[in-house]
DNA sequence: GTGATTGATTGATCAGTATCAAATCCCTCT
DNA sequence: AGAGGGATTTGATACTGATCAATCAATCAC
């Protein structure tokens, strides 16, 4: 792990964007990024784990963070999957003490670590601060309440399917996507098994969607959108 | 639906404790209090609609209410139950403009009706409220990531076994707990048909656990928690 | 109390997905 | 460009839970 001050002007910009930061004013701005601390992880590195005492939260620089539960029998369920510009365990500021889960890199990735008790602070003394995590944590409310409607509404080819739609940039016709990461990692993300995605992208043949590698095309994105 | 400034005493003592209201001086709670609006709803009855304008959150005084969203073809899946105390699309306040999901009492319930525009401006003059909300909403959030967890890690009879065991005041020996509403509310919770609920708890009279009706034996609460 | 309505259980069947094993593909590294 | 190794796909099987139908139980209205 490589610990620096120093942020590249790319990882810059994807901070100023990230929906924590985004809509504060200088002062408020300056007084986070001072306090908070770079990190460079390699592939697959435990951010935090399950139990800890929570004294840091985290935001996505750069690669993908994956959050998940382990069963006593060592299974994983992932719980959620923290892209660049998303937080993670902000939400325990206010409430618990110890994580509730483990975070792990799936690729190498950079990360802003943030102290919790300075944030509590500041967010005390700060209106715009606390409005600001108001707005993260109610983001992944609306996630974490997404996914759970989304696993029980929907089959595996279904889910694969709103994933993709929910990547498009086009409303009709045709479109190409690239997955940004691995597609176990997107399996995780659906709550399924690596081969039941597989089985899902080869179902979806038949609706006009072919799978090659990391690229996806989409025939018809109308078509895809009727199941 | 009947709706007055009045609180009951029960209502009031519910609502002074609602994890929301808990921590607030008096000037904050006067604030918010008389603001509010009671309303007494029969059983069914829709709070609010999925994609209707967001102008209010609630707060369960008395009953259950039942966030769910609907497929295209009608199926519905639950999001989350709220129990008294509980509040409900408070995390639409510095969000979204238009609900998320439906909310339906699940029996007679009486709850208290917070005007969006209203608290949005007292959160942002008052750091106290606005804790109060970062509070309620983590809460919020924790409680569904640990849905999703459930759903993916664990079989329906454990899933009903972690539900029993969350409410079992012991720590061993027998216990004997009464469910607070419907089983088919339950297995809405848990995402699960109501047979399934019914299969599920039939499966675990061999680890010792008997329903009858509303009330549920548990033998012994050390041999739940393994399975 | 008695019929009617709603909720819960049980049985039979089926769809969907996990799991394990094997083969193949793709990406990265040199 | 080619080799190596992890990632993905495919096949076979088992299991879990949904669904439909029928029965049973409990509650309510009159």
């Amino acid at each position: 792990m490589n610990s620096s001050l120093k942020l590249s002007n790319r990882d810059r910009a994807v901070l100023m964007k990230a929906p924590f930061l985004a809509g504060l004013g200088n002062s408020a701005l300056v007084r986070l990024m001072s306090m908070m601390t770079i990190s460079t992880l390699p592939a697959r590195k435990f951010v935090m784990r399950e139990g800890e005492t929570a004294d840091a939260f985290y935001c996505v620089l750069n690669g993908y963070v994956r959050l998940f539960r382990l069963s006593r029998e060592g299974r994983e369920a992932d719980i959620m999957v923290c892209a660049p510009g998303d937080t993670f365990a902000e939400h325990l500021l206010f409430s618990e003490n110890v994580y509730l889960c483990n975070a792990q890199t799936a690729e190498p990735a950079t990360l802003a670590r943030f102290d919790m008790q300075a944030v509590r602070d500041l967010a005390q003394q700060d209106p715009e601060i606390a409005k600001a995590l108001i707005a993260a944590i109610s983001r992944h409310l609306v996630g974490t309440m997404d996914c759970i409607a989304n696993d029980r509404l929907f089959t595996a080819p279904q889910r694969v399917a709103n994933y993709i739609l929910s990547r498009c940039p086009v409303d009709g016709g045709s479109a190409s996507i690239r997955l940004p990461f691995q597609k176990s990692l997107l399996a995780g993300m659906l709550g399924l098994a690596p081969e039941a995605l597989s089985r899902a992208f080869s179902s979806l043949r038949r609706v006009g969607v072919t799978v090659r590698g990391r690229i996806i095309q989409v025939g018809d994105v109308q078509a895809l959108r009727n199941i």
